[in-house]
DNA sequence: CTGAACTTTCAAATATTTCTGAAAGTTTAT
DNA sequence: ATAAACTTTCAGAAATATTTGAAAGTTCAG
């Protein structure tokens, strides 16, 4: 196989992955060039290469960098902007640990708050608090983890992974 | 807050949760109804509470089957049947990570694979080579937290959470 | 075997998400 | 100040995902 053949695969299996994990497609196939790419890409090469619309490109550019995992870079002598993803992949990991935590982990664990305080002695109620409690348990656990994960380098967590995997 | 309230806004937050995870929203709200019901639960029950169709409940109420977190129960002398949701969340986060592991790792490290091979020696495919290295790397030792994780029990699986979040 | 009770299927309808493209906005050089 | 070069926005269009509902299928008691 040779090379615009891979990235081409990479690129449409990247995406496919993203649409699996509530990313959307062109988000991830953006991601992926951008991750596959030796120089700087602009706006228009990517558009060319992915075969989208300027301003779809656009929004998902502004996406990926709101993520955090994307930053706008200015070559010199040049009025367009080019963009680089983050190659380090334990940091773009890192990086989405941290985003999906503020936006998903934390306002579940304030429902799950929120919940405890429902009224009732009934068998039905108590079951149910009985349930969220234990939601609530798991949750906090995983989310320790992810933490720890968050604030890791790579260093550390290889060596815990070592750990782990025995 | 009174039961049925809060029964309601558990069912919508794990909907929600659930479609940013790339869950259909009523696959998850079906199961977050089963999870927080002390009773077998039959196909009308859902139909009315979540208001949905008939065929749509049935369909979803496949997918968690096959997905292997929720049961059919058979009440004596009645034709219809009910269903279950393993309530053991650890066991639950457990089979679930199973099946995405087996639908999603899997496959991706054997795309990984064939990108292996890409023929070339010039410097953007040796790059292009270091960096599918890199996500090989990076999703084989995930692959392996995650493997630890399905074969554990929740015993071990708590003691080795309490060592990681010290 | 027949019909009642229930489940499954799937084509069409609906809802949701994503994308386009052109207009508006911004920045920079002259 | 003007214009060229580029970026952003967003209403409508297109694509995708989900849901409906009615017909077909299944099971079982009588």
């Amino acid at each position: 196989m040779h090379l615009e053949e891979a990235r081409q695969k990479f690129v449409q299996s990247w995406g496919a992955l993203g649409s699996s994990w509530g990313i959307n497609r062109t988000m991830a196939q953006i991601h992926a060039l951008l991750l596959v790419s030796t120089e700087p890409v602009s706006t228009e090469d990517i558009m060319e290469q992915l075969q989208v619309s300027r301003g779809n490109v656009n929004m998902n550019l502004r996406a990926l960098i709101d993520w955090g995992i994307v930053t706008k870079e200015n070559k010199i002598g040049e009025r367009r902007e080019f963009f680089v993803a983050d190659k380090d992949i334990w940091a773009v990991a890192r990086q989405i640990a941290r985003e999906r935590r503020k936006r998903e982990i934390e306002p579940m664990l304030r429902v799950f708050d929120e919940l405890k305080n429902t009224s009732g002695t009934d068998a039905e109620t108590k079951e149910f608090k009985r349930m969220i409690g234990e939601l609530t348990d798991f949750t906090s656990k995983a989310d320790g983890v992810v933490d720890k994960f968050i604030r890791s380098d790579e260093h550390w967590f290889y060596k815990t992974l070592l750990k782990l995997v025995k």
